[in-house]
DNA sequence: TTATCTTTGGACAAAATATGTCCTGAATGG
DNA sequence: CCATTCAGGACATATTTTGTCCAAAGATAA
């Protein structure tokens, strides 16, 4: 992600992006061809990119597709815990769980 | 979780539950209110229980409802992981973004 | 102040996703 | 054979999410 610090949200990478860049709203919108509201609401995590803006996107700032999709994912799951109040270690069985069902799915 | 071995899939616990207490599909469904059907996609995770479900579950199982709670969530959350290919890395990422989150909030 | 441009945010239609039921068929066990 | 359980497809319904439009608030400059 270069020039963006880390483990802020996804759509705070954004918003830096697009201030780096000296961009508006407008601008970058037009560019991925959303509407600017919604790019408003990216940035502000109330909406969520689908697979395909995030390519526009990554394409558009020249970022590491992969990566900010891993970014829009560690996002996603992030905010999950916190809207059910789930405790943190909930991930590491998770992680469990997914070594588990790799085994299964082996056989 | 009492008797239920750990690190299984949620569907494979209730299984489990529904065993151990030998009883069938149709009869747990009757207890629970839902059709046979849908607590057989349950059991092999094609279908996710609703929270509301998961308190009848609990209750007539008689585990402890924020435990079961847990565990599904772990679930949803290595099911996502492993249907997006996703690194396991992104959970250490997003543990530190809930951390990140909670101190936005806080302010 | 006024004019202009950017950003925020509500409302809502449209699209996408998930849930739950019904039904058919395979498998098992009297 | 008959009865019962479980698997799984199809599908209507319900729920959730997305994306747009529009109005208003915030900035900035003249």
């Amino acid at each position: 992600m270069a020039t963006v610090k880390k483990h802020t949200t996804f759509g705070e990478q954004l918003r830096q992006l697009r201030e780096t860049a000296g961009m508006t709203l407008r601008e970058v919108a037009a560019n991925i061809e959303i509407d600017p509201s919604l790019l408003a609401k990216i940035e502000r995590n109330q909406r969520q990119p689908t697979k395909h803006l995030i390519k526009n996107i990554a394409d558009f700032f020249s970022v590491n597709e992969k990566e900010l999709l891993e970014e829009f994912l560690s996002d996603q799951i992030a905010y999950k815990i916190l809207d059910e109040k789930a405790d943190l270690n909930i991930l590491k069985v998770a992680e469990e769980k997914v070594a588990y069902i790799k085994t299964l799915r082996n056989e």
